[in-house]
DNA sequence: TCTCGTGTTTCTTG
DNA sequence: TCAAGAAACACGAG
């Protein structure tokens, strides 16, 4: 599920642990989420250690500690959130942080997820070099253009999913753009027109503009004038014609689109 | 029992 | 060397 908007939202569930000391790290260091991780290392640094800040960028998150750092991404099925500190481990929870008035969750069912780790307190290499915000300046018309001419052979869902330009979008974000800018998924990047390359741009930054308000809030149902709540409907209309919407594979991703509102041309 | 999925990485093909 | 597509990963829900 966790897309920009999501990933925000699961970021602020562990605010309440902000300044405070890990007494004990639970985790279960063969569960794939660890991969690459050295589990002695690891509890090492995290136990005694103060939750500093947290950041989210797209998909990956970075927590802060007085010692290290700590990468997740939530993957498919990942999720954080805060229980009590006398808190016992369920089948699914992978990483616990346990401090002293709470314990800090990550689980994740399908274990698509992620924990990076790196020592001291300098930037790890894996937040560095980072694509610029979608939201950012640096995010421009032009940098849009180029990447979609480099594609050119390429359906735009597809790319739209591509996280070294578009950090955050996932699925329903990429069916939500498309169907606002009026653009067929399957349509090749290479025949957008300039004028519809201008419209694509500001509807990303709207999409995401508006996602974070909605669901990075309160994790809020978006409302009925979107496409999301109608994607997987059964017998899903369009919010805006009315007409029945469709579901197809493209770009090794179920997509759902108007076929009335989103043509060609 | 079988299919599918709001993601990423790695492999294969062109 | 680069781009595009497919497979693999793991497990719950319908």
């Amino acid at each position: 599920m966790p897309e920009l908007a999501e990933v925000e939202y699961f970021r602020k569930q562990w605010n309440g642990g902000l300044g405070q000391v890990v007494q004990h790290v639970a985790w279960h260091p063969r569960a794939r989420i660890a991969r690459g991780v050295d589990p002695v290392e690891f509890e090492k640094a995290l136990t005694g250690s103060r939750l500093i800040s947290s950041a989210a960028h797209g998909k990956q998150m970075l927590f802060r500690f007085s010692r290290a750092a700590v990468g997740i991404h939530l993957g498919m099925t990942g999720e954080l959130r805060a229980e009590r500190a006398d808190f016992s481990l369920g089948k699914h929870d992978h990483l616990v942080l346990f401090q002293g008035k709470q314990a800090l969750v990550f689980s994740d069912p399908r274990q698509f997820g992620r924990i990076l780790f790196h020592r001291g307190t300098d930037e790890p290499g894996w937040w560095k070099n980072r694509p610029p915000d979608l939201l950012s300046n640096d995010f421009t018309k032009s940098a849009l253009q180029n990447f979609l001419t480099r594609r050119k052979a390429a359906p735009i869902k597809a790319v739209l999913l591509m996280q070294e330009r578009f950090p955050g979008v996932g699925n329903w974000m990429a069916d939500e753009i498309l169907w606002r800018a009026r653009i067929l998924p399957s349509l090749r990047c290479g025949r957008l027109s300039e004028q519809v390359v201008n419209n694509l741009w500001k509807t990303i930054r709207e999409v995401c503009r508006q996602a974070l308000r909605v669901i990075g809030t309160d994790f809020s149902d978006p409302p009925d004038d979107w496409l999301f709540p109608h994607r997987w409907e059964k017998g899903g209309c369009c919010p805006r014609c009315g007409i029945d919407l469709k579901r197809a594979e493209v770009g090794g991703r179920t997509t759902c689109w108007c076929p009335r509102c989103q043509k060609e041309d």
